[in-house]
DNA sequence: ATATGATAGTGTATAATTGACACTATGTTT
DNA sequence: AAACATAGTGTCAATTATACACTATCATAT
């Protein structure tokens, strides 16, 4: 038993868990027909959790869980993510808090919310998650969600489409070499629109931080395409000096 | 006395206030020497409070407090700034939780942050404040404070500078009647570096949401400026169309 | 071997936006 | 009447954004 004078509220983390997926793939997850995206067979995913306690037993929800009293909070949400759903390197940004008191049933939670992406390519999830009766589904086929998750949802996605213009958070979803095909889908799955090939690669090159490979990519069924790798070293050089990446 | 299973963190809220002051003005607050900023003679200022008790008592802090354990974190924010301040009507605006585990020697805190803007023209704050020991401090010109305050201010003062940008926010700070030069003076206060006039003239105008009126500004021992306001419900209509602000 | 299908890869012309730059006008104060 | 302080105004060059369609290459199917 914890005593306080004055009432605490719980505190949680959350995450909002973006990846790449093929057309199917989550454990439990029954998908509703695929209305196919421009995004190269991928779709922009969310990886949800079905809940098996109340409230809300049987719903899907977002990875997540309470904060250990001395437990920072990125800490927190990077252990749930990996004891849930067995993700390690991943990117995580902060989203803001969410704190409406009548949000939880059960007491006061005040939740702390992260946007990450994981790269689907190289740490393939579904092994992970299926154990536990995870699911990852496109954004536009969400299932009804446990608490304000789809507020907290749609607040990620919101920020998710805002940040792929103005950092190179696109890369976090693919393997280091890459197409430019890809990168272009990957985009156009994120923002849900279609954009024009030329003027894409033009300006993606332009930057200087997309750099060819002396590769190609394999087993695909037509030409193949050259692959190039993302200089991060590079770019955070020159973002430090106040460049600004957009797309 | 309450008691819970598990222990569980307090949870404040607390506010980064900027303001648009003149050369002096902060209750107790000793200013050092004014470098004189671009900024038509007003700086960008935040709002302080020295503090009476342990820990860090007589160390400067942001204004801030416990949530209440029914309170909604924004209401919150609120009741604290017009408690502790007198300020109503304000721009605010989350700028996330703050929770590294021994930031509060006492127990664990976890803070949200609150990005505020108080428009000083019409709503005189220093009266209020003169009372309880509250100073309003230029942000180049801070004194240390309490507890983790300077990172979090660190990152209003980022998330302030890039939101001028691509909202038009400047007008918070600013009373209804605006002239343009006071426009301008004021996005270079926020952004610390100066705009050609003609060009920040021109893209503001362009916009077609801020509107001349037939007067001109007063009492000003030069030729007058034409006052103009910002069509705020236009610019809210085009924005849910997908307008996007820039500036 | 040949045809088919699928994606790779490439350039140009036009429009829109940005950025640099300096003088005259009007009112107030001395 | 002179000095001052700020208002108010336009052009040109450079950069960036947009619209747009065909040939090349490879694998597969016939």
């Amino acid at each position: 038993m914890f005593n306080y004078q004055y009432p605490h509220p719980a505190v949680t983390v959350d995450c909002v868990v973006f990846g790449l997926d093929d057309a199917h793939s989550g454990g439990a997850a029954q998908r509703a027909n695929r209305s196919t995206t421009a995004a190269d067979g991928r779709d922009l995913t969310v990886l949800l959790i079905q809940r098996d306690l109340d409230p809300y037993s049987g719903a899907w929800a977002l990875p997540g869980g309470f904060v250990k009293i001395d437990e920072d909070l990125e800490a927190a949400a990077l252990r749930e993510l990996e004891e849930e759903t067995g993700v390690r390197d991943l990117y995580l940004d902060q989203l803001g808090a969410f704190g409406t008191p009548d949000r939880d049933p059960r007491e006061r939670v005040i939740t702390v919310a992260y946007l990450a992406i994981v790269n689907l390519f190289d740490h393939p999830v579904t092994a992970a998650t299926d154990a536990r009766n995870a699911g990852w589904f496109p954004v536009d086929e969400l299932p009804r969600l446990a608490f304000d998750h789809d507020v907290i949802l749609a607040a990620a996605l919101d920020r998710l489409r805002a940040t792929v213009r103005d950092e190179p958070i696109v890369f976090e979803f693919l393997p280091d070499k890459v197409t430019l095909r890809q990168v272009q889908a990957t985009t156009e799955a994120i923002l849900g629109e279609p954009l024009d090939k030329r003027n894409f690669r033009k300006k993606l090159l332009a930057t200087g931080l997309i750099v060819p490979l002396d590769e190609v990519e394999m087993d695909v069924a037509h030409r193949a395409a050259q692959l190039h790798r993302f200089d991060r070293e590079r770019y955070d050089a020159l973002r430090a000096e106040g460049y600004r990446w957009n797309a």
